[in-house]
RNA sequence: GGAGGGAUGGCCGAGAGGACGAAGGCGGUUGUCUUGAAAACAACUGUGGCAGUGAUGUCACCGGGGGUUCGAAUCCCUCUCCCUCCGCCA
């Protein structure tokens, strides 16, 4: 959510801001225009409720001092201010309601340096490592890797749950959880996380917080009866942490780490991505999170992205850095990068990991606050967020990249440790 | 799942239709006293909206939402959360 202040002040960059974004339904002129009718709302109620309580207060005067028949004639009259007051409250209520409806639709707007292009094609590389693998051989993808080797099981995935489902198995069960592991304890104990368990199921006002809600409540599962909602990633829960909290002064930055399922309902054409497990309903996902103060929020995005990009690194897997175009920009992303890793079998770059600035706008949402200095005013938090990383994606990578002739797999030494050596599959 | 009891400022805790933004205590800030500290004493000490350059004024806020009333922390309805006992369970 916007500032309606900086809104009303800075109607042309809020013009501009928007024109960039190409999201022709964002309703910033309406939130403006509602904006105007309620404060004039506010305005004429409070004159009529300031002469309510004086005119409350003189009848309880009246009736101590025994004049009834003054009082009740008094009484008479606040009725009818009564009656205006709650007038104008149920045309406040309804304004106010689509005011807050309009404000919360309207996308943040982008950085300076966010590429302007109207869709996905305006995405710029940025920067690559390492080099893509050659073979002397035709690599297969991961669809036909992981049946073989026995440790991906689609068919029954499928069966017991339906499509863009699967079982993990063996082998290839223990490489995600090692993975989830070594994830965790690097952010852990190389770039100051905290690691938490959060809930995988939150209320609508959590998703509301992060953005998935209202604009995105197409792509989120949920139990009807009782109003609990499937996180689509750990950003939800882990954002919400701090809810309605004003943070105390030097509680900040707040670093935070989790592992968690994420639950997608990936509505996009049917048969897009739908062989393998690129895209799927249940994914598991080691996700980052920060709260700072404001003038740090760039600086915290690159050491946020590069944490994610040195996974990739001791992991050996070529990829790439994407500096996401203004057109593509998620609904709250203020910038954002994509990591893609490149995977040799399906001859793809696959996203495993999407760093954000989110500048105050989930913060105004979530009403994340802090005091720069004791005693001064709270201000709003800043928040940032990333994948690092997303697992069955970097286990296509590790599969396909790493494959032999014969189908059988080296995974990188960075893993040893954890695999108690044993870095053979099949 | 059943039966009860709760939610008041940073914290504890009173208040049961009008004098209540809310007693009292703790904590915090400042001052007096002191060589300094402690103690004692005194004053101050919540958040947000609207209007104003500003001093300031005004409105709202006693878990959330609705209602009754001239007037609600207080009465009614509803939701959420917490506690106790029973049942069930990892």
């Amino acid at each position: 959510m916007l500032d309606i202040r900086w809104m009303r002040e800075n109607r042309p960059a809020l013009a501009e801001a928007m024109a960039k974004l190409h999201d022709a339904e964002a309703p910033w002129e309406r939130a403006l225009d509602l904006d105007e009718e309620r404060r004039a709302l506010i305005k004429q109620g409070e004159s009529l409720r300031e002469e309510r309580n004086a005119g409350s207060k003189r009848i309880g005067n009246l009736f101590r001092e025994k004049k009834a028949d003054e009082a009740n004639a008094l009484k008479q009259r606040m009725g009818e201010i009564g009656s205006e007051i709650a007038q104008i409250d149920d045309q406040l209520r309804q304004v106010e309601s689509s005011f807050h409806d309009a404000m919360m639709r309207i996308p943040n707007p982008p950085e300076e340096d966010v590429p302007v292009a109207p869709d996905e094609e305006g995405n710029v590389v940025v920067s690559q490592w390492g080099d893509l693998p050659g073979f002397d051989f035709e690599p297969q993808a991961h669809w036909d890797l992981g049946p073989q080797l026995d440790i991906i099981d689609f068919e029954r995935g499928v069966a017991t749950a339906g499509s863009r489902f699967y079982f993990l198995k063996g082998a290839g069960a223990r490489l995600q959880r090692v993975l989830s592991n070594w994830f965790l304890d690097v952010h852990i104990q190389e770039h100051g996380f905290t690691e938490l368990y959060p809930p995988m199921m939150v209320r609508g006002h959590a998703m509301e917080g992060t953005g998935n809600l209202p604009k995105f409540g197409e792509n989120l599962y949920r139990d009807a009866e009782e109003d609990y909602w499937l996180i689509p990633t750990a950003e939800v829960s882990v954002t919400n942490l701090h809810r309605d909290e004003i943070l105390e002064p030097g509680a900040l930055p707040l670093y935070y780490v989790a592992s968690t399922p994420c639950f997608r309902r990936e509505k996009v054409s049917a048969g897009k991505d739908a062989r393998g497990i690129k895209r799927v309903h249940q994914f598991q996902k080691v996700e980052m999170v920060k709260f700072v103060e404001p003038a740090t929020g760039r600086e915290e995005l690159e050491t946020l992205t590069r944490a994610a990009e040195v996974l990739l690194e001791r992991l050996e897997l070529p990829y790439r850095r994407v500096a996401i175009a203004t057109g593509d920009l998620s609904f709250v992303a203020a910038i954002k990068y994509d990591l893609e890793v490149w995977a040799a079998g399906c001859q793809e770059w696959l996203e495993v990991s999407s760093c954000s600035l989110f500048r105050d706008f989930q913060a105004r949402r979530a009403n994340i606050r802090y005091r720069p200095r004791e005693g001064a005013r709270p201000e709003y938090v800043y928040t940032l967020n990333g994948s690092g990383l997303a697992l069955p994606r970097v286990i296509i990578a590790l599969l396909e990249n790493n494959q032999r002739a014969d189908g059988t797999i080296r995974l990188p030494e960075a893993l040893a440790s954890y695999l108690g050596g044993d870095l053979e599959i099949g």
